[in-house]
DNA sequence: TAGATTGTTAATCGATTAACAATC
DNA sequence: TAGATTGTTAATCGATTAACAATC
């Protein structure tokens, strides 16, 4: 157990995931490694691959079970406990997020937001929002340990200085600064502005009449 | 000209661009691969070979001009002209999106959204609501060539198929439907609640006491 | 059995890094 | 000139794919 993994591979075995939990509801009780390649535009010797380095193992000739990969995976990303986060920026992207409805489905809870403006405060709310100075009180006794920033630009790095003294272990930040990782926090940085500008790129490649790269995600 | 350009690739330019503003702002003239590796977090080499991938060439000895590459970092990325989005799903990302004050400082204007719901329509805001059944006018109209996707997870795929119809060239997708991109259209899928799987898978992996992988972005 | 599929090893591919000649 | 930095070529690294023996 505990394999060197990529971002590229913990991506995969989501997707597997997925796909896996939309055939069982078809009826699917087994499943080739072709099948899923297929699904998800990926080789099926990436399948195996990627399956024996997780311990994930089939059948010769009888493929794999789909109930069985679902329990799996679900233990591999931990899907079976509800994983609380918290939302730093309750502005309209953050309000967005606190509201997401995507979230219970994937067993993720919002357990509050936090904003310094007194007029979104708001801690009876059905998710409270407290002010950010209760932030650092909060993981420690929610022993929360992922948060999303929303704030402004202006915050980003102040935010991710309290939240990382607090023993905050991931960060999904949507603000343009780019915020580094370190050993004990992982980070991910969704840049909105650079997604577009990057889409213009290859738009524009394009039409120079050089159709390359048309990948997707 | 016209490099076969990775994604992550396309990605740096845009990073190198916004660090060369900034130490332009800073007073720079001129900077080394040395400095822009180290701000990157990123090796010289690889800032040098991308640079000569596109033509970006500096002075032996004398490093590069900062205002030289930003110049040309603008044309290759498209900066000198305004880029024209439209955001389809007018909930409340849709919103966000559409009230998104880090575009204009990228030079992308909204130039309208979109939504079924007739409550939320409103053609003579400041950015114009329209009913979904004159997107495809509009885009041919106004020539969009990029769309962002925030309806819900139910009206991905016939919202890509009306874009697709109507000629867009590039997608930023926010449902968590997989979209597949194709040679005419570029498709970048952002999965929130995937980002936060992801996140979480890392952190429970370093709970195991294996510190792998704490990588950014 | 014959056919099909896994699991794993070897080959390939692409991207990053190291090294160094050219040269300012 | 001596020292420093580019631009490019070669080496390395990691991830994906192909191939195939094992076997159900």
């Amino acid at each position: 157990m505990s394999v060197t993994s990529s971002r590229e591979m913990v991506q995969r075995l989501s997707n597997y995931r997925s796909v896996l939990c939309k055939l069982k509801a078809l009826g699917f009780v087994k499943v080739f490694s072709d099948n899923l390649g297929d699904a998800l535009g990926i080789s099926s010797s990436q399948v195996r691959k990627d399956f024996s380095l997780f311990d994930l193992t089939g059948n010769k000739k009888g493929g794999y079970q789909v109930d069985d990969l679902i329990g799996k995976l679900n233990v591999i990303l931990g899907k079976n406990t509800i994983q609380k986060i918290i939302v730093v920026g309750c502005g309209k992207i953050g309000t967005a997020m606190m509201n997401y409805n995507g979230f219970s489905r994937e067993s993720i809870k919002v357990a509050a937001g936090f904003d310094t403006d007194p007029t979104v405060i708001n801690p009876r709310g059905l998710i409270p929002i407290y002010d950010l100075s209760d932030l650092q009180a909060f993981i420690k006794k929610e022993q929360v340990k992922i948060a999303i920033i929303t704030t402004p630009e202006s915050g980003a790095t102040r935010v991710q200085d309290l939240l990382l003294e607090s023993g905050i272990q991931g960060i999904l930040n949507f603000t343009p600064v780019k915020l580094k990782g370190s050993e004990s926090c992982v980070v991910h940085n969704v840049n909105i502005e650079q997604e577009i500008e990057n889409l213009f790129y290859f738009v524009n490649e394009m039409k120079d009449g050089s159709p390359k790269n048309p990948n997707s995600e």
